[in-house]
DNA sequence: CGCTGAACGGATCGGCGATCCGTTTATCCG
DNA sequence: CGGATAAACGGATCGCCGATCCGTTCAGCG
């Protein structure tokens, strides 16, 4: 890549950030481009459309948080590192703004730029939750995508003005109807 | 009211009924106007704002709901009557789709056209929850805002593609958070 | 150096919600 | 019944959006 293409695309991605991180992800790509210095057409020559731009914003949080996972699903207790798991991934979300949404459609749509991270997020998900199930933590009648959309359900709250003071306590009702304490054999 | 308008009017809201059941909320103004044999402006006159529109045509929903909590309130266990007003109002949303996202705006903006509705249909919650509560039937550490939050995520999961066939069974999990089986003592 | 293709961005397109304003028409009253 | 009048109408227009086109510029290499 020419340099001032990839100088180009390092200060969108910048850009990008901050306006995501203030006003959500559906910011003016016009003002995105202007906010960096560029023409609009630059900005959509190097992420031809929304979603690419925040796949590549996006990507790397997805690999960190399903690096968590990993790493979490080694440690000592089923139950703490789903919990612990659960929360890293909610409280990611408040990182951007209406970033729920375009989850929810990413892991819908086969062809989405985000639909490989997401689907590879809630694999990982999935196997702390099935950790936790055979260790008698978590309740068994929960698959993976079901996880997965109780996090997006949290995530989406946080999201709404409204509801977002009420989003901690909440996670804690939701997390306790997800673990079932100790196992009781 | 003109005959004219009113019947131009009653097209429009018949129009917008089956738009927004089909299309969801952000439907475009332009097409439902033709749609319904009208110009744009003739939309927009009678119905400022989307929002506008959008409370005309839910306006009628929220209060049969409201109604609803209280003739619940009146029955005989209260612990069923939070659960089957929860269930009405969650299914009720699949009416209409994106209207959570709507009434969670709404909530939040005291200008907004939909705002009394929904300050009292939450209010209407509250009281069924309060009512279990004071069966010792219901978790005491909710709210009103809180359950009201509850229903507009599990309402949401019901608007995603991707999760909505989750919803039934996770509007179970989440039940069985708020409701805590029959009194302890 | 000079060439050349990659990268650039202004101009343009169709669509959106909102507004303006000249035209039509339903309604009322003499 | 017929004319006045205000209400209702909708085409045209505005500023915004994302997307695309295309002539210009310049980075990088032989």
């Amino acid at each position: 890549m020419r340099a001032d293409a990839r100088k180009n695309r390092d200060q969108l991605l910048t850009v990008a950030r901050e306006a995501v991180a203030e006003q959500g992800v559906d910011t003016s790509m016009r003002d995105l481009a202007r906010r960096a210095g560029v023409g609009l057409a630059t900005l959509l020559r190097h992420f031809p459309t929304r979603e690419a731009l925040l796949d590549a914003l996006l990507r790397t949080s997805f690999e960190e948080l399903t690096a968590r996972a990993e790493e979490l699903a080694a440690s000592g207790s089923a139950e703490d590192a789903l919990l612990a798991w659960l929360r890293d991934c909610v409280s990611w979300t408040t990182t951007y703004r209406g970033v729920t949404v375009l989850m929810a459609a990413a892991i819908e749509d086969p062809d989405s730029a985000l639909h490989a991270s997401c689907t590879t997020l809630r694999a990982a998900g999935a196997r702390l939750l099935e950790r936790a199930q055979a260790a008698g933590t978590a309740r068994g009648d929960l698959d993976g995508d079901e996880l997965f959309a109780l996090i997006a359900a949290l995530a989406w709250l946080g999201d709404q003005p409204s509801f977002a003071p009420s989003a901690g306590h909440l996670f804690e009702v939701v997390a306790s109807a997800i673990l079932t304490g100790p196992a009781r054999v």
